[in-house]
DNA sequence: GCCAACGTTGGC
DNA sequence: GCCAACGTTGGC
């Protein structure tokens, strides 16, 4: 099984929209380097660290898991989408996406200053590396666990 | 709202 | 194929 970070700005899906829906497909990702990631790298069930983005306090909101193999998005076709790409045509689409499935919400985000607090032992962590602007990324295992480690303790535990 | 980072586009 | 201009992302 691989691990994955992906973004979504909580205005547009949070983790909470993803738990009451509970099987999202990715449409829009529009970036070459994030699709190759989703078509050539992605297994049903790899799972998913949740990121909010560009919101009051960005950081890991809860866990996903891949839920389908990568197949076209079919947004890319659509005229009237946001997401329409007229060089797209369905005989050779250009943007692949992947269906994400709600696994976990955390009690609090683990926000990204806390990410980056522990940033000397998460070397090599795309999301922490200054700059790095890509919607979905790959992450280590050892990453992985590090991040789940800082989740919080749930208050009332019923497992 | 600002702006640094950086991917994409298009003229040459 | 270079690279300036432009657009977008996303933290702050």
């Amino acid at each position: 099984m691989r691990y994955w970070l992906m973004k979504s700005e909580p205005d547009e899906f949070s983790i909470h929209d993803l738990e009451r829906v509970g099987t999202e497909p990715w449409t829009g990702v529009r970036n070459y380097q994030a699709r190759n990631f989703m078509r050539d790298g992605m297994k049903p069930g790899d799972r998913i660290l949740f990121y909010h983005s560009n919101t009051k306090v960005p950081g890991v909101a809860g866990i996903a898991e891949v839920a389908s193999t990568a197949y076209p998005d079919p947004t890319q076709f659509d005229p009237r989408s946001d997401y329409h790409d007229p060089k797209a045509t369905r005989e050779e689409p250009r943007w692949m996406m992947v269906d994400v499935s709600f696994v976990e919400k955390f009690d609090d985000v683990v926000s990204l200053e806390e990410i980056k607090s522990i940033a000397d032992e998460l070397d090599e962590f795309a999301l922490v590396r200054r700059g790095n602007r890509l919607s979905v990324m790959p992450v280590a295992e050892r990453h992985y666990k590090r991040i789940l480690a800082l989740k919080p303790k749930s208050k009332r535990s019923k497992r």
